[in-house]
DNA sequence: GTCTATAAGAAGATAGAC
DNA sequence: GTCTATCTTCTTATAGAC
């Protein structure tokens, strides 16, 4: 990896951990392996590496959400895969997509960041909002509720059904960033939530 | 107020919106309404300022964690209450609740704090978890378990139930903090979760 | 592109008058 | 207890040699 994207890299691993006030220049060019003058030659300014990991972070995230939406606007061929998703897909289903949030070097590290500098910076509290409120919101709403069409869930309502399913993963994922040794317990929680979640909207076995 | 008291009290606030290391002496001082060396006076240290809040929150959330404990260890007048509880009475009482967490000055400013520090201080992450993740879930089991007991809300596993009570509560909470504009939506959904969970552990009417 | 040396300024903290 | 003046240290950033 070339110097410019390692400092992008090592920049981002240190603001997510102490915060953009807390990390100096110095800091990062030591990860880098240079003096804190030479980083200069890569990026005018500290701030100048900071807003070059937004605008990564927003064309890295506009990518999944593409990729998402192709999936999810072939609504016959996915209703076909959730008709003949059995629970026990469900639950690998969720875990996979828990432990990729939780693991995936930039998902973890986007994520710590935005919440490190959500209530200091308006633009990241909107990107935080869109990422782990609105798009799960209406990607699983969209999921469960063609769920609920092929007759394998039942509900009246989608908006609290989707709450359901999604607030407790985005809580363990929260407890897990915090506090790593948590994880198993996490994991064992996750699949509980998931088989209870299909028993208590009347999943067919 | 008094002024060293005063002092704590505009830190909090400014720590709870940019975190410890956004926040310079002056600008507290500026708030309270005097010049930074006179702080000095009251508080050794920007440091001892931030040891003197988290003591004090600590002392707070014992207080109301003792608070909790006796009324919630005399079991046999706690489940007469739970058992006379209508749906329309836990509503209340859920609504009361999130909205003394979500407005009161002092959970709120704490929470936005720990929020913030979490992931650069060992200790803030543990009382993070305890006070959003272990206390209440040990408070809340043990209500649902003695709801249970009552035969209002049937389950095999008052972790989970406890952890779909819960979690929306928690997500929607971390939702207000971040966009203060979402409330309405958040307690128009708080409603409807509630509701809905008591339709899904069959609640009796 | 990387380095050493250094400027420029910010922020925490102290001294001493009132 | 509060102020002005000042010290010290830290941090960002630049200059200029290699």
């Amino acid at each position: 990896m070339d110097t410019k994207q390692r400092i992008l890299d090592e920049a981002l691993t240190l603001f997510s951990e102490k915060g953009y006030a807390n990390v100096f220049v110095g800091d990062i060019a030591e990860r880098v392996g240079i003096k804190a003058p030479s980083l200069y030659k890569h990026y005018k300014s500290k701030k100048a590496i900071f807003d070059a990991i937004i605008d990564k972070m927003n064309e890295s995230f506009a990518e999944q959400a593409k990729a998402m939406n192709i999936n999810g606007s072939d609504a016959a061929a996915d209703s076909a895969i959730y008709e003949s998703m059995s629970e026990d897909n469900l639950l690998a289903l969720g875990r996979q997509f828990f432990l990729f949030y939780l693991h995936d070097d930039y998902n973890k590290r986007f994520r710590k960041m935005l919440t490190l500098e959500q209530f200091n910076n308006k633009e990241l509290a909107d990107i935080y909002s869109k990422l782990y409120v609105d798009d799960p919101f209406s990607y699983q709403s969209m999921l469960l509720g063609m769920v609920t069409a092929a007759g394998l869930l039942k509900t009246d309502n989608v908006e609290i059904m989707t709450l359901h399913f999604y607030a407790p993963i985005y809580f363990l994922l929260t407890v897990c960033d915090r506090d790593p040794e948590r994880e198993p317990w996490a994991l064992k929680t996750l699949d509980e939530h998931i088989k209870q979640f299909n028993r208590l909207y009347g999943r067919k076995k």
